[in-house]
DNA sequence: GCGACAG
DNA sequence: ATCTTGTCGC
């Protein structure tokens, strides 16, 4: 079974779907940092991705919605893509890749060209097995991918202590810094940032071959006047509502 | 032990 | 995520 096989699927037991991300997060430990970007300049289309659902009568749908950012073109190459499908697997914390990479990966295999990053709608390494889905979603397309979640998951910091200004950030440990022992290591799971002065803010973490810095300065570098990254944002307003968009 | 817990 | 009116604030 390929890869893309085991981990694009929606009708795995939470016991099973435990065991991939138990045996995936193993194996995204062997992946050789020089596989990862080194610079923002190396990007040049990120693909804002995230799902809107609704109900028909017993059945649920997702409407998932992938905005094509294009970086060096000025915006002036910008447009996204939808897909509407049913959902099956159930809404669970820590599980919300099985519910989502589905739709999420349909809609990034639309896109006439690979995008050189995604940026996803929820936790990446913030997660009790380091797989959350923005890493789930970048492994299985083999898509370098950033996770940007407007709140907060696992892990200790004073996020709600942060001036809202823009750049501002909390660190994010895996374990709480006040009881730490002298000589025991922590891990530092990724930042609560504010992105947009005034605002609330996200909690950026790693999804896959990438380093929570360059995280970062490319989610800074993308958010205009919003909370979120702008491309984020829209693929969050677009599939919410179907209206059109420039061309 | 019990409850909380991304979207 | 989604159901929803008026309302507080920049």
């Amino acid at each position: 079974m390929t890869i893309i096989q085991e981990l694009i699927r929606d009708d795995y037991s939470f016991e099973r779907a435990e065991a991939i991300q138990i045996k995936y997060q193993n194996l995204m430990k062997k992946i050789s940092k020089n596989e990862y970007f080194t610079s923002i300049k190396h990007i040049n289309t990120i693909a804002g991705v995230d799902i809107s659902y609704f109900k028909d009568n017993n059945n649920e749908y997702g409407i998932a919605c992938a905005v094509i950012w294009n970086l060096k073109e000025n915006l002036k190459e910008s447009h996204f893509l939808t897909t509407k499908d049913p959902i099956k697997f159930p809404y669970k914390p820590s599980f919300l890749g099985f519910r989502e990479c589905k739709l999420l990966a349909k809609v990034i295999s639309k896109v006439p060209n690979k995008p050189d990053l995604i940026m996803c709608d929820g936790h990446g390494k913030i997660h009790p097995r380091r797989f959350g889905e923005a890493v789930h979603l970048g492994y299985a397309l083999d898509i370098p991918s950033i996770g940007i979640a407007k709140n907060p998951f696992i892990g200790f910091s004073d996020w709600h202590k942060i001036e809202r200004v823009k750049g501002n950030k909390s660190s994010i440990w895996a374990k709480n810094p006040k009881y730490l022992g002298k000589e025991e290591s922590n891990d530092l799971l990724g930042y609560a940032v504010c992105l947009n002065s005034g605002n609330k803010p996200v909690f950026i973490s790693e999804g896959y071959k990438i380093s929570l810095n360059l995280a970062l300065k490319i989610c800074l570098a993308t958010t205009i006047n919003h909370r979120q990254p702008e491309p984020l944002y829209l693929a969050d307003y677009l599939s919410r509502k179907d209206i059109k968009y420039y061309n």
